[in-house]
DNA sequence: ACCAATATCAAGAACTATTCTAAATTGGTT
DNA sequence: AACCAATTTAGAATAGTTCTTGATATTGGT
């Protein structure tokens, strides 16, 4: 039950090249521990997931690697607050809701055929290129 | 023509407490800068200006106001990326246009009766307490 | 296969925003 | 005035991230 197809699947290879990004083993071994558990891992969780396949990765190549990932358009950089940024294979325009008390965050996606200017009182003329959605809260109550 | 109304105007006395926080010189000038001018200055930005009234003052107590402020619920924090935090003085429930071509930051509203299941798919049984949107982008074409 | 050019990686230093620490100052209270 | 708690100050410390530099690896042309 996969909820997005933007998301490659953990099985499906990885190809030499990506949006024109040459795939080496360091990018290849982050972007399939990010596709592996899309749970939003920051940079010192991926390199530490990551150590398990290559065991002499630097932290410094973990960033070196998930910022190529990013520029290329691979992967979604998502910040919260001022906490460390975290990494998402999804990168379909989506939000997050971030569970207070489990800790887990879920991607959240916008109904289909929905317009910003339907909810959101723009300043006249506004062309939106990106948005940015956190939503926090519980799921169910206490 | 003021667009929020739970924004104290920058001529009004603040008073001696606000949302039971003392206001000392500090907190009362560094406010009255957050209310001044409604631009979303960084720690830094705040520091310098109100170094006119206060030459004195420090950056570490700059940022020990804002923070008692934000904590106290009288300013809100507003993290973009991972630039430094900006400050705002609108504690309604808002979000923010970012216009690219300009820098400038806008105050946005959610447009009234509103609900966030309108738009979003969300997560069975989740129940939002905060919300944060970040828009970008550009007013009118390039 | 060899070589040169280019890209990537690794290690640690540097950087920036922010927080912490500890001493001085302030302001209100007995 | 003496006291006490809160606040302010200056500078050190911290954390996340980026930068620098030299080592490795990969590519494409001969
Ligand atoms: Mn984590
Ligand atoms: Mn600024
Ligand atoms: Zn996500
Ligand atoms: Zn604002």
């Amino acid at each position: 039950m996969v909820d997005n197809l933007t998301v490659p699947s953990p099985e499906t290879e990885i190809p030499e090249e990506v949006s024109g990004l040459r795939m080496t083993r360091q990018r290849r071994e982050v972007y399939r521990i990010l596709l592996q558990d899309r749970d939003h891992p920051t940079a010192n969780d991926v390199f530490l997931r990551v150590k398990d396949a290559l065991p002499s990765i630097s932290l410094a190549t973990v960033y070196n690697c998930l910022e190529a990932l990013v520029q290329h358009g691979i992967v979604r950089q998502v910040n919260f607050e001022r906490e460390s940024s975290r990494f998402c294979p999804n990168v379909a325009e989506h939000g997050h809701f971030h569970d207070r008390s489990t800790g887990v965050i879920h991607d959240i996606t916008f109904k289909p055929g929905v317009n910003l200017s339907d909810f959101l009182d723009l300043p006249a003329g506004a062309v939106i290129t990106d948005i940015e959605l956190t939503l926090r809260g519980q799921l169910g109550s206490i």
